[in-house]
DNA sequence: GTCTATATGTTGATAGAC
DNA sequence: GTCTATCAACATATAGAC
């Protein structure tokens, strides 16, 4: 269904169908300027098709913008359980710690083409405007992570006996909120620290992340409340 | 220059300006549905006023935009250095703890008529959608909040003597990462906890991030890097 | 699958009366 | 300050030829 390979063996490798470059092209937008913010017609410019066959491939612009979101949380969502699972396994039969669990969930997103590839970027700065947004929020991320994340919650639950189930769902809330700032790469980092920090170094962002938050879940355990 | 005042004493308190009712309808507005969601007609009948008096009043749409923005924005840099100038005061002559310079940041968000008040609720939500836009977050969220996070940067580089200046802002984008998406209400912890935990509970969403962030942040301080 | 043509409505902005 | 009237551009969506 999903048909991300190229058209034919025969056009090389660069010749994408044009289904696969109307999501390319709509990732890209979408990530820059919102839902909203994006026409069928600077989609299908940016793609270098017709204005009518992005209707005719996903329908309406809302299940355009759903395809787009979906395609790439689908192979995060497999590549953050593998991870997860193989925490477990390696940590068995004791639970994996706080910070094997903060690995296994930020890892995925670094490993392999991510860093390189300015499309996985877009799909980032995506996944920040669908998080925050009042519209998207709440239906798109449920809909398409919240299985995956009910399986972390769960890893942490056993790794920090001592918190209240509060905690934990408001410490999840507060890893997702650092984490799709970071990725959203606004540029803002920049400015603030006159260049020490640069937006755009995921590889820094992934290494102050984790540590932030896996000191933030940990807290949790000790605290009384 | 800002008229948050009513338009007349003998109108009574109900009556206010109209360049006010347009402020406040474009606020709502705009946090709902972003900037591109919203049009200067829908924004004129949530007034109730003429189409053409946002133009006269605020110029350019992005003008309107950014004089929403700029609104609140105003009074929050004043709570909140406010807030630290007291916590130094009354910590002095040694440096305020993390916990104190997280709670003169994150108090002047609940104090006062804030919480059960819509508008500042919305007003939160537009703040979380400008921060994690690609558009926005760069330029407005540096221009209108940078000046006040130089000082409580300045202040957590005294209470962590050991954090390398990378480390505090890295730091702080997690801070606000996490409290914009916590503040934007999206819905979505209501569904992920199965009910435990509410969006809408700011004084929930306080308390966990304070305890969250504190331990993020105190942990640069003991991390050898 | 792809494109041309078009229906039908909306957009931001302003000129000019009051 | 406020409103009426209007413009030129652009929006989504689809019907029907190829």
């Amino acid at each position: 269904m999903d048909s991300v390979s190229v058209s034919s063996p025969q056009d090389g490798a660069r010749l994408e169908s044009r289904r696969t470059r109307i999501l390319d092209a709509a990732e890209k937008l979408f990530a820059e300027h919102g839902y909203d913010g994006v026409t069928l017609r600077a989609i299908a410019r940016e793609a270098d098709v017709d204005v009518a066959l992005a209707n005719y491939h996903f329908g309406r612009k809302h299940e355009l913008f759903e395809a787009t979101f979906m395609r790439r949380a689908e192979l995060l969502n497999r590549w953050r359980i593998r991870a997860l699972d193989e925490a477990i396994a390696s940590a068995a039969p004791e639970a994996p710690s706080v910070r094997a669990i903060m690995d296994a969930y930020l890892y995925p997103l670094l490993h392999g083409p991510h860093l390189s590839d300015p499309a996985w970027r877009s799909y980032y700065a995506l996944v920040a405007y669908v998080n925050n947004s009042t519209e998207w929020g709440g239906k798109l991320m449920s809909r398409f992570f919240n299985p995956m994340v009910d399986r972390f919650i769960d890893a942490l639950r056993k790794a920090l006996p001592n918190a209240p189930e509060e905690a934990l769902f408001w410490g999840y809330h507060c890893l997702s909120g650092a984490l799709t700032l970071a990725f959203a790469q606004t540029g803002r980092l920049d400015k603030l620290s006159g260049g020490v920090c640069s937006s755009e170094d995921l590889e820094a962002a992934y290494t102050h992340i984790v540590a932030f938050v896996t000191a933030g879940f940990e807290q949790i355990n000790l605290s009384v409340e």
